[in-house]
DNA sequence: CTTCTGACA
DNA sequence: TGTCAGTA
C-alpha cells in the first residue's frame, strides 16, 4: 500500500512550490474571478503575492480551494456555512493531539494504568513502608 | 499571453 | 457570478 490515497482528493496537485491563478483554475475547474472572490469570503484563503502583485498559491492554498469548492458545490453549503465548517475543522485539528492521561494521585496502591508487574512492585513497596511504620 | 484591479450588470 | 477595460 505504498500509494495509499489520502482523503477524497480527486485531483492530484503537482509537486511545485507555487501555482499561479491560471494553474489553480485548471486544477480546480474554477474561474479566476471566482478564486479572487473567495479570497474576500474566506480569510484563510490568502495566497502570497509576488512583487508584481501576482497571486502565488502554495499546496495548502490549492487544497483549501478544493475543499471550499466541495463544501459549496457538492455539499451545497452557503458561504457562511462553509466558513463555519472550516472554523470547526481547524479547532478540531488544534485539540486533536490531546490524549491527556487521567491524573492519578501519587501513593495510590492500585494504578489502573500500570501493568501487573508494575502493580505488584508498587504493592510490595507500599507494604514495606507500612511495615516500617509498624516497627 | 497571463494576471491584476476596479467597476458594473 | 460574469464581463469588460486598461495594465503590468
Amino acid at each position: 500500500m505504498a500509494t495509499a490515497a489520502a482523503p477524497p482528493q480527486s485531483v492530484q496537485i503537482p509537486d511545485r512550490l507555487y501555482f499561479r491563478i491560471g494553474d489553480v483554475c485548471r486544477l480546480s475547474g474554477l474561474k479566476a474571478h471566482v478564486l479572487r472572490y473567495w479570497e474576500a469570503e474566506f480569510p484563510p484563503l490568502s495566497p502570497k503575492k509576488s512583487g508584481t502583485n501576482q497571486r502565488l498559491y502554495k499546496r495548502k492554498d490549492v487544497e483549501l480551494v478544493l475543499e471550499i469548492k466541495h463544501l459549496l458545490y457538492d455539499e451545497k453549503f452557503t458561504l457562511e456555512g462553509a466558513r463555519e465548517h472550516l472554523q470547526k475543522r481547524k479547532s478540531l485539528i488544534r485539540s486533536a493531539p490531546k490524549p491527556a492521561p487521567a491524573p492519578v494521585a501519587q501513593g495510590l496502591l492500585f494504578d489502573p494504568r500500570a501493568d501487573w508487574l508494575a502493580q505488584a512492585g508498587a504493592v510490595r513497596s507500599e507494604l514495606k513502608s507500612i511495615l516500617r511504620l509498624l516497627e
